[in-house]
DNA sequence: GAGTTTGAAACT
DNA sequence: CAGTTTCAAACTC
């Protein structure tokens, strides 16, 4: 390769007099293209992250990588790095690696509109090769850039590699991802997209004085992160939860996950209560800086982390009862761990997916049930007319059998589901043997239709039949004679599921209810016994033992929402239950039985 | 577009 | 390791 010109040669002493003149010189010409921001080697580390960093550049491992992009020449880079540009990182930000406002690169996009290399530095004094370049940190030639004196070429390949060299010498993680997920990854899709926002973080964090960690300036924020631990900011607002962070993004959340999530969050919390967030106060907005060195506790345990429901460690603990704390883990192992806090739903540890799925298939039964009577009862009615005038008394009594039916059919569907799995009610020969008798109508609105197969894709797959719902359901747009009636048919069909689904909110609401009270006192106390343990410096201790130590947290959960037995049996219940009024969990005894308070 | 601000990287 | 300087991007006017 071209071992680089002599002037370029030096890599260590970046910048000469005389290259820095000629630079200024040369920049008059340079076309500052709008930048993008500092890559942080987001790109492609997705796949490479750990196996990239472009370790030992001397070596003849620098990966031979195409430029994909639209390098008009077919140039070969040589590149320490991994992958040449690419889209963000699927592993660590899958959350929304790219929201139109997050990611404007202007240089990603040429003004053609052309992909383009994502990265165009302006490099004058570091000739590219140093990690200022933000080409040179990715592991990439500079290709388009309108840097001056770049090295960072096939060219001076040479110098190029002895500045990875000194690179990494300095420091051997330079050319790594500064972005990394956190060590407790996704769990499940539970916390997907908007939680992952939360889980990446920053390596080596940010340092950030004056941009509150909410510009550009701030690697956190331009990679979309929260701070984390890692970092040494100061009055840093970006944070779950921070004010100034989600009025960021008001004007365009459209694609921000973490938005979202927060906007969902409260919703719910809207709807339920109120202490999703503690109400606290807007404490100090800083929650690093000062407070971290103390942990994250010290300074205002109760809180400001209270109602946050950490989303990190016990996210999804297999086993509810046991690890189903949802309060706030003050601080952690070590009273660190994932700084960062997410809200937590009071309902997180209520509704099991398990639960979602009954649902689903108790409100699929409660539809079937009811398009089958009510079809039953439209053909009737159709038969009625048709020989009314030869049948008009007995039809009329037959009409009157089919009302009756109709709720005889209802109760039965909801005696079966209120004794035994609902799974096991629902098997297609059920369904079939009930549309066997009533002839061939089993009206459902497409929507029904539609969960009935997805239910049937989960929850009937074993059994099914070749009668099964699917066959049966699934045609059954046509089984109705008359379209217009079918259309009714829906419309009551989905007015009694609806109802259904209402009475389940409605049980839920109750629930989160519930927990929030639970949680409000909980804070109340948890937050007075820190304020005294602070003051007795002992806090770091408690935190660090929270698990055993923590019967407030762990105890007061647990007891106001007992391990999962009643969400079923709630849902089912909630379905069948006429209206609605749920009952509070009566058998939930105020202790859970799980552990004693205190 | 020029100038300023900012924070990472480099250096001492 | 802390403080300072250099650098280039982000931001402001």
């Amino acid at each position: 390769m071209g071992e680089g010109d002599g002037a370029d040669s030096a890599p260590k002493k970046p910048q000469s007099d005389a290259a820095t003149a000629s630079a200024t010189t040369a920049s008059t010409s340079d076309v500052p293209a709008k930048k993008l921001a500092r890559q942080l080697d987001f790109t492609g580390f997705g796949a490479a992250s750990g196996s990239v960093a472009l370790p030992e550049p001397p070596k003849p491992q620098l990966q031979t990588v195409t430029v994909p992009q639209s390098q008009p020449k077919p140039q070969v880079v040589g590149v320490p790095v991994p992958v040449p540009p690419q889209p963000p990182i699927p592993s660590v930000r899958p959350v929304k690696p790219e929201s139109p406002k997050s990611r404007p690169r202007p240089n990603v996009e040429a003004k053609d509109g052309t992909p383009k290399k994502q990265k165009q530095c302006n490099c004058k004094h570091s000739r590219c090769l140093k990690l200022y370049c933000e080409c040179f940190a990715s592991g990439i030639y500079c290709d388009g850039c309108n840097c001056v004196n770049c090295c960072n070429n096939v060219e001076n390949e040479g110098a190029r590699r002895d500045a990875v060299e000194a690179t990494l010498e300095r420091n051997p993680n330079a050319f790594r991802p500064k972005i990394a997920s956190s060590p407790h990854g996704p769990r499940d899709s539970r916390e997907e997209a908007g939680e992952l926002l939360i889980l990446a973080k920053h390596n080596k964090g940010c340092h950030c004085k004056k941009s509150g960690c909410l510009k550009k300036y701030c690697e956190c924020f331009q990679a979309n992160i929260l701070c984390s631990e890692n970092c040494k900011c100061i009055d840093c607002k970006n944070f779950e939860g921070s004010e100034e962070r989600q009025a960021l993004f008001h004007g365009d959340h459209s694609n921000n996950m973490a938005y979202l999530q927060q906007a969902a969050n409260a919703a719910i919390t809207g709807a339920i209560g109120s202490s999703g967030y503690i109400s606290s106060p807007p404490v100090s907005k800083k929650r690093k800086g000062q407070e971290l060195f103390f942990g994250p506790t010290a300074k205002d345990p109760s809180a400001h982390r209270i109602g946050q429901f950490p989303q990190a460690n016990h996210l999804r603990p297999p086993a509810p009862s046991s690890s189903s704390v949802p309060v706030a883990r003050l601080g952690g192992t070590a009273g660190l761990g994932p700084s960062k806090f997410t809200y937590r739903s009071l309902l997180a540890d209520i509704i099991q997916p398990q639960d979602l799925k009954e649902l689903c298939s108790v409100l699929v039964v409660v539809a079937e049930e009811a398009a089958k009577t009510l079809a039953d009862r439209r053909n009737a009615a159709e038969k009625q007319a048709e020989y009314q005038t030869e049948t008009s008394i007995a039809s009329a009594t037959e009409d009157r059998l089919q009302s009756q039916k109709e709720s005889d059919a209802q109760k039965a569907a909801t005696d079966d589901f209120s004794t035994a799995n609902q799974a096991d009610k629902m098997s297609p020969e059920d369904s079939n043997s009930d549309g066997a008798d009533g002839p061939k109508v089993r009206p459902m609105s497409p929507g029904t239709l539609a969960l009935m197969c997805d239910e049937q894709d989960t929850m009937f797959m074993a059994a099914a039949s070749p009668n099964g719902l699917m066959g049966d359901g699934c045609n059954t747009s046509s089984q109705l004679p008359n379209g217009q009636g079918m259309t009714e048919v829906y419309a009551e069909q989905e007015k009694i599921v609806l109802t259904k689904f209402r009475g389940c909110l409605n049980m839920l609401i109750t629930r989160g209810e519930l927990k929030e009270a639970e949680c409000s006192s909980l804070a109340r106390s948890e937050a007075a016994a820190q304020r005294e343990q602070v003051s007795n410096g002992t806090t770091n201790a408690r935190m660090e033992t929270g698990s055993q130590q923590g019967p407030i947290t762990n105890g007061v959960v647990r007891t106001a929402f007992p391990p999962t037995v009643k969400t079923s049996q709630m849902v089912t219940a909630a379905v069948l239950a006429p209206s609605t009024v749920l009952p509070k969990p009566p058998s939930v005894p105020e202790n859970g039985g799980n552990k004693p308070k205190a």
